[in-house]
DNA sequence: CCGGATCCGTTTCGATACTG
DNA sequence: CAGTATCGAAACGGATCCGG
């Protein structure tokens, strides 16, 4: 399992490019959990309220460090234990997940955590550029 | 079938609310053909790159219906024909598309169209701005 | 315990053939 | 043209097992 491997893919649209990474149910979850939620371990993504089965999380887990979208650390104070984090290409995906989000939260009824929520809808750019933020000062965790 | 179903939906996260509705391979494709192509016709989606399947057409067809993110109606001038239109709910997944279509430029080698892209990198609420009102214009079509 | 891997029944997907 | 019907392949997901 190469961790490092190059994107050979060649979509004519960029749209299906990124759907062919994430075009899932369950892909952009985990992401949504590293980018909002502070999860970086295997059992916090259990946690959520979606309930992922641990086979589906595993697989997708590869898939997105396969895709230069998460790295896979094992902890510098616990070798047991096993850390994941945002790439930069991980996190230019802010954009998308805000948008989905509002998106959602405009029109869908959802039992909706009221204040992020609002940040978004007022300045979607603020709320990406604080993610950016959080993520650079946190690089060393 | 009712085509007016009311979206009894109660994800505690609106992400997820929306990955429900097209978290999968080919709704996105259908809505960007919409959007960005302007095909109408069940033809004109199989005509795409991407090659999806009659019956997986007809499926997201319905379901986006459902969702009240298409209208499906008959041709006035030709009865036998069905064309499909975003709803104003569809209409506002353009900064969705846009975002998902930038990331993917940028990250995934595409044999990318360019200019488009560029217009998206350059100014995004720009492109925004022209797909509605395109669609406001073309309400009546 | 944590981070998965494996097994296995069920559901969904998707290529092709076919139909009104 | 606009879809259904069919059917094998793939994905899902619950349960269980396993190495560290």
């Amino acid at each position: 399992m190469s961790t490092g491997g190059e994107p050979k893919r060649r979509s004519a649209c960029p749209l299906n490019a990124s759907l062919e990474i994430f075009g899932d149910r369950w892909s952009l979850l985990v992401v949504r959990d590293l980018m909002f939620r502070g999860r970086r371990r295997f059992k916090d993504f259990l946690g959520s309220d979606e309930r992922i089965a641990t086979n589906i999380l595993a697989e997708r887990l590869q898939r997105l460090e396969a895709n230069g979208i998460i790295e896979r650390r094992r902890d510098a104070r616990d070798a047991r234990r096993v850390n994941y984090a945002l790439t930069e290409k991980g996190i230019d995906l802010a954009p998308v997940l805000v948008e989905m989000i509002v998106w959602g939260a405009r029109h869908e009824k959802t039992a909706a955590p009221p204040k992020m929520i609002r940040d978004m809808v007022r300045d979607r750019d603020a709320v990406v550029t604080a993610i950016r933020e959080r993520w650079k000062n946190a690089k060393d965790t």
